[in-house]
DNA sequence: CAAATATGATTAGCCTCCCAAAGTATTTAA
DNA sequence: TTAAATACTTTGGGAGGCTAATCATATTTG
């Protein structure tokens, strides 16, 4: 019965998942952003231009969801759609002065809370960190993953895989 | 301007996070479960007698919510309600073989993908990635956190906080 | 050039998630 | 026995996701 430190260190992977997941929340909730919409919105204003499509497979989304993402973004005057000269089926979406308001206000969901504090760590205590979560990385099988989003949600994928 | 393994850090975090939903989803599919269900559904098999308020505040979720996903879980068989004898106003939730099986197929989001290759690490290293994470849950905030959920998902709470 | 094909985005339709507020039934307290 | 508290459900609404179908524009090719 060797040690088993396998359950502690679940639990704490799960506590961080969950205090991750309410800071996102709660960060929307100050942002008036859903973590959704901050996601499609940095993801735009990180591009200066960027097309729907883009964003689309930048975040792993469908191109339709992307579209009523937006529609909710423009609506609260963050984004704005232009059609493309060069390609008119392209759409350009370009943040607004609000829109990168609202992202300088709320900088980044786990950075916030994590950056200063992380910074304040010795030395090998931030080294120990970064190996422990890239051993984990490996564990979970998130080594070659894209770094882009934060944390999303939504309804399950129904489609059969076999 | 030391090291900064900050920016790394927060990447190998990401990516845990997002492997760890795209797994939830994933285990979903192949449950037929949403990663709700299974939660609520987890938590109803884990008391044997479960009533929905108490799952409610276990999960930190609104009554409304867990009524609506019993429905789905009812539905599909998986969990019964029947009215409490002591207390009429209560109703108690039991996990039907079904909601077992589906359980014991999808033991935890988490634990299929982790526990063995967990084991497989020198114990030097489990305890290093134990350490870290104690120290991550400290700097996110959420030492005090229950440990109930994995990851859920939804809509924001537009409550104003004031 | 014209027809067929491909691509980019939107629309429509479906489902889930989560909530607050109102409603119903039951229990407890006055 | 009525008033208040408790436990759950209903109702209604906004958001998040998806696929399939559609529309408009580009590209390819005969």
């Amino acid at each position: 019965m060797e040690s088993d430190l396998s359950n502690p260190t679940l639990q704490a992977l799960r506590r961080i998942l969950r205090a991750t997941e309410i800071g996102s929340r709660k960060l929307a909730t100050t942002t008036g952003l859903t973590p959704s919409q901050m996601l499609v919105l940095r993801e735009i204003e990180g591009r200066d231009q960027a097309t729907p499509s883009a964003i689309a497979s930048a975040l792993k989304f469908s191109q339709a969801t992307i579209t009523n993402v937006v529609d909710r973004l423009v609506l609260s005057g963050l984004v704005t759609r232009e059609r493309s000269d060069r390609d008119k089926r392209q759409i350009m979406l370009h943040a607004t002065a609000a829109g990168r308001d609202a992202l300088a206000c709320a900088p980044d969901l786990l950075q916030s809370q994590f950056t200063d504090r992380f910074a304040s760590l010795a030395a090998w205590e931030q080294a120990m960190i970064l190996a422990s979560l890239e051993k984990l990385s490996l564990i979970l099988g998130a080594q070659d993953m894209d770094v882009a989003p934060l944390l999303d949600s939504g309804a399950i994928d129904r489609t059969e895989p076999g």
